[in-house]
DNA sequence: CACTTGACCTGTCCGC
DNA sequence: TGCGGACAGGTCAAGT
């Protein structure tokens, strides 16, 4: 599911939601996706309060009083819904997707001392969970290999041609999709970004021009703050911290849009294939392929 | 080394 | 209605 304008969103309504609560207790039984012991979690988690919900590339960080930290992925399905002491659907009745948690899916169940909840929902169980000292988080295989935030201001568009160039043999959608090359993009806003740029996903990266890089590396921008100001995009399972959907997905160009008119060209319709192993959305007529 | 493909899981949808 | 296969927003290990 979630990419970084979705994780993103998790992350701002978490730090809204349970900063400043204190774990009462954790429900858990997933030694493959949550391997911490319960002698860990009775010693680290239980008892500690919640400092600061961070966020890098698609992981997220709730870090703790105790100086440890939950280090948390979501990977495809995965999702963190907090619910207070209020009847389900308060406030927004229609909008969540969910219904009474725990559910089927729940994987783990943070309580809180006010007798609030966090719960860590994942149907396909990809996602994982870790409970590790704060000062560990950067060094984990994950951390130490991901490339630069997007979104920031060092992330110019030279350093993106720079790394996007270590790639030069494999498609352009493969390389913007390699978490090393930069952080944060999934599969919706690969084809976004390319849609944006003109460019055709299976290009390879020694066949696009600096010229078109500069305008990707603009576009993903472009597509991935629009995201994160939508509350992300909702295809299936994506809720964000209160169990609710993004609307992303109601501006997308071509992402989910296979046989609709692309708006560039009225009565051009949007095809959808397969590159870099992922499904794909492409305009015919503004992604020419070059050879 | 660079690159591609399958595996990891569960659920849903679509065609026969 | 049932059944098989393809597919789903991510990443890694194992192939070539």
């Amino acid at each position: 599911m979630p990419e970084l304008p979705e994780v993103e969103t998790v992350r701002r309504g978490l730090s809204t939601l349970i900063v400043g609560k204190t774990v009462k207790s954790v429900n858990f039984d997933w030694p493959k996706g949550f391997p911490n012991t319960p002698a860990d979690v009775k010693q680290f988690l239980v008892g500690a309060t919640i400092n600061a919900v961070r966020r890098r590339a698609k992981v997220l960080m709730i870090d703790l009083s105790s100086s440890y930290s939950l280090v948390i992925h979501l990977k495809m399905t995965g999702q963190l819904v907090y619910r207070g002491k209020q009847a389900f659907g308060a406030g927004h009745p229609n909008d969540s997707l969910i219904g009474e948690l725990p559910d089927k899916s729940t994987r783990v169940d943070f309580e809180f001392m006010d007798k609030s909840h966090l719960y860590f929902n994942d149907q396909r169980k990809f996602g994982w969970v870790r409970l590790l000292p704060t000062i560990d988080v950067p060094n984990i295989e994950f951390m130490k290999k991901v490339g630069p935030e997007p979104l920031t201001d060092e992330f110019t568009a030279n350093v993106f041609i720079e790394r996007v160039r270590r790639r030069a043999n494999t498609t352009i959608k493969a390389a913007i999709l390699d978490q090393t090359v930069l952080a944060g993009i999934g599969n919706i806003y690969a084809d976004e970004g390319l849609w944006g740029a003109k460019i055709h996903p299976s290009q390879r990266v020694i066949c696009v021009s600096d010229s078109k890089l500069k305008l990707l590396h603009k576009e993903l921008r472009f597509v991935l703050e629009l995201s994160i100001e939508k509350g992300g995009s909702t295809d299936r399972n994506y809720v964000d911290a209160e169990g609710k959907r993004g609307s992303y997905i109601d501006f997308a160009r071509v992402f989910r849009r296979e046989g609709l008119d692309c708006s560039r060209h009225p009565g051009v319709m949007i095809e959808k294939s397969k590159v870099a192993g992922r499904g794909t959305h492409t305009c015919p007529v503004c992604q020419k392929y070059q050879s």
